[in-house]
DNA sequence: AATAAAACATACTAATATGTATGTTATTTA
DNA sequence: TAAATAACATACATATTAGTATGTTTTATT
């Protein structure tokens, strides 16, 4: 096999395996031995394409949780042009939820499991990448609700920098949340209260 | 000193520490030395009141974590009797934020670290014990909201529970997003949008 | 006062981790 | 095709940690 292609697939055999391990045991219960069993190589393959398990620990919020922010979050919004906004934001934040997999609903929200276990703890760079992904989502949200005022979709006197941080700070919550639970309840509760509130905020 | 004194009282200082260090480190990256050293006793005096970490980690969620969820959001709530619903929960939910120390916006909240960080991961007494002190808070919270729609405060159609874990899921969600800034915008946002959910579900 | 037991301290074992140093094999390049 | 280098594997040095075993001191009991 040609040496590039080679090393970049095993890079990326890495940093995925790493992302599913961060995401069942958490960062700091992952140690590079866990990972590079799952891929089958040994602690020099690792070594070679990695200063240490913090260099991961940044690529996988690059180049693993930040795709699926935009993939789950963001993208979907992007063409707000011809849809409802509120059904657009109430299907973002409602549909994703009736469709993820037991695992999922177990292990939470991977980006947000990073903020609360690693966000202020470890050293400054972490943070700034979290915050960044975060800030990313708020930010298009922020834009779509606004575009909704805009339409006259959405009511005139809302602050739509705040719904977007609600909607946000709101689902990280109630995914981290069900975590402790076994069942949907919460999940059921959430997307109760989405769907009123999305309402109360709609003309 | 008295036996049973002594005892309890170096129990507690191993107890109220432990919580300290957790808080700050977080349960996985914490470790007896580091516990026993705050408590200026040795290794020998943590085997001897307790089992291991495991055994610690529950006392702590339910000698300190529980008494907190009490202290700041149950107890609050309590004497509702002569006071306004909506007001009580307004309160209840920005009050608290904006009173946090610099640490406390750092660190986030400790059931909510807890949660996220092992509410799956750990044994299943963990995931018990934990989703225990959300229900405690939920049921009470619902049981304010309903009494708020039986003095006609809050309007009559809407879902007393869901609205409960929509309050819950978002603090905690925006309290754990939080750790990643240095600044107190996304807390400015969360109140701003707090303050025009409550009025929207208000008579 | 003597004995027992609790409350610790110290020393140690065993396991596991990170990161490095040094091999070996595959690929590239001159 | 030979030298160089990348892509790994293996072995190792070092550190850390959980938990135990066995001391010593303090308090309680008889």
């Amino acid at each position: 096999m040609r040496q590039d292609l080679k090393s970049k697939a095993t890079k990326e055999l890495i940093i995925q395996k790493s992302f599913e391990i961060f995401y069942e045991k958490g960062y700091n219960s992952t140690n590079i031995p866990d990972i590079m069993k799952e891929t089958n190589l040994s602690k020099g393959a690792f070594y070679h394409h990695f200063k240490n398990k913090c260099d991961i620990g940044k690529i996988v919020i690059n180049k693993i949780i930040k795709k699926r922010i935009y993939d789950g979050f963001i993208s979907p919004l992007k063409d707000y042009e011809n849809k409802n906004i509120p059904e657009l934001i109430l299907y973002v934040f409602t549909q994703r939820i009736k469709n993820y997999s037991e695992k999922e609903k177990q292990l939470g929200c991977p980006a947000n499991n990073l903020i609360n276990e690693i966000g202020c703890t470890q050293e400054n760079d972490f943070r700034v990448l979290l915050s960044g992904l975060i800030s990313d989502w708020n930010e298009s949200l922020t834009k779509v609700i606004k575009e909704g005022v805009r339409k006259k979709e959405l009511h005139s006197n809302i602050n739509p920098k705040a719904i977007s941080t609600l909607l946000i700070g709101s689902f990280e919550g109630i995914r981290g949340i069900r975590k402790v639970y076994d069942d949907d309840v919460i999940f059921q509760d959430y997307i109760s209260s989405i769907k009123y509130y999305i309402k109360s905020i709609s003309t």
